[in-house]
DNA sequence: GACGATTTTAAAGAAAATTTAAATTTTTGT
DNA sequence: ACAAAAATTTAAATTTTCTTTAAAATCGTC
């Protein structure tokens, strides 16, 4: 699950994200609102949380740039105060729920949770590619109703290769995925490589089939029709 | 079969809509203690689902109206926190069964579930897993006729793998299950993992079943055909 | 308040996953 | 075809997570 937090008191972000990872999201961080704007553009999200007030705009503008864009994130709006025209708006643009600072890191992870959880109720929470079925929640990949036991740094690096299906991942991008994004530059890529490489034979095992390709000097790619 | 369900987070309120219609359950809904007591008043329905804590008013006053009015709808109280007291006024009243927020929503069809068997067979409340048969209102737990002794916590967590059938639970998720919102994430996972190796062997002692596999890294999980 | 039962804490040992490291193979540019 | 860079493969070292056991603390009941 990869959420966007958009929010511009930094001290804020740090510990909305650090609470978040610790409850297994994946997050990506944005504090204006044009490094906002860039991220709902060119990525997708599951959950984005939203302040309203932001330098170099209001938050409800990316809220209609979003839906503009057809993109199916869940949005959950942060804001200051707990201004009912703020909230009528915000609601009627489509945002999904509504916050009101200073909140509960608790409560926050709630909602995000009851965001996710009623998000999946609409399409299936398992994702298909090809012969693979994989199932975010229930954290289990399988081929043909057989299992494919993976541990946990194989079943992140796999999701994160699915969800970049047929585009070329970096290293320094898996990293970073992976490990947070304070991974280090200078460091090599050991762990990189046999990670992949041992979910890479898990899945040939399993389905007779490299998903995985080795896009030499560039990174990987994750293939499919 | 007709649910009332009466609550007053709307988010909340609508999440359980939704998962129960999917369940095959017809809804109707009250976020107010007047709008439940009409409701309460004017239809009939199979089970109530009922917030103890309700703008306008006491849900266990709901409750008594209920019997009063001699209304046969099986009662699932909901309440935020685990109070004993409020929990044995609710079930002196005639409440069928109790539940503490925050809940999973396949819990609360279990609940369900088995409020409505009961309703129709009479004293018929149990869940089935192959060879166990769960009582969650008795808080019983038998295989082939003859009785596991759980401890509480044992039961509660054994409920909750029922219900996460199939899939992953994390430790932190047990935590927050058993233990509330507030367990500190700081804090270690030994009681779950006394809890959980304790639940196995007595099952394992009376089935022969390891039904609880462990997911090294990511949590446990109960498996079943 | 004392007893038995349950729950929590703690700590040592086992098991599994992750990382590191080094040797080997493959690919690419010249 | 060769050298350099990049990727693969293996296996050992390290770290993390899990299991087990037992003692301490807490809870409920009489």
């Amino acid at each position: 699950m990869k959420l966007l937090l958009i929010e511009d008191e930094p001290m804020l972000l740090d510990e909305m994200e650090a609470y978040l990872i610790e409850q297994g999201y994946r997050c990506e961080k944005a504090t204006t609102f044009a490094a906002g704007e860039d991220k709902i553009v060119l990525y997708d999200y599951d959950v984005i949380i939203l302040d309203i007030s932001l330098p170099g705009g209001n938050g409800l503008q990316l809220l209609q740039l979003l839906k503009k864009q057809q993109k199916e994130a869940g949005v959950l709006i942060v804001s200051a105060k707990d201004s009912l025209p703020d909230k009528l708006t915000g609601l009627n643009l489509g945002a999904d729920d509504y916050m009101t600072k200073p909140f509960h890191l608790e409560e926050l992870n709630a909602r995000v949770n009851a965001l996710v959880r009623r998000k999946s109720f609409k399409g299936n929470s398992q994702i298909q590619v090809d012969d693979l079925t994989i199932d975010p929640v229930a954290k289990t990949v399988s081929c043909n109703e057989t299992f494919i036991p993976l541990t946990k740094k194989e079943f992140e690096l796999l999701l994160y290769f699915i969800v970049n299906k047929n585009r070329v991942v970096s290293k320094q991008s898996i990293a970073e995925h992976l490990w947070g994004d304070h991974y280090d530059i200078v460091d090599n890529f050991d762990t990189v490589y046999v990670h992949t490489m041992n979910l890479r034979k898990k899945i040939v095992a399993h389905t007779g089939i490299d998903y995985i390709k080795t896009v030499y000097g560039m990174g990987y790619k994750f293939t499919s029709a």
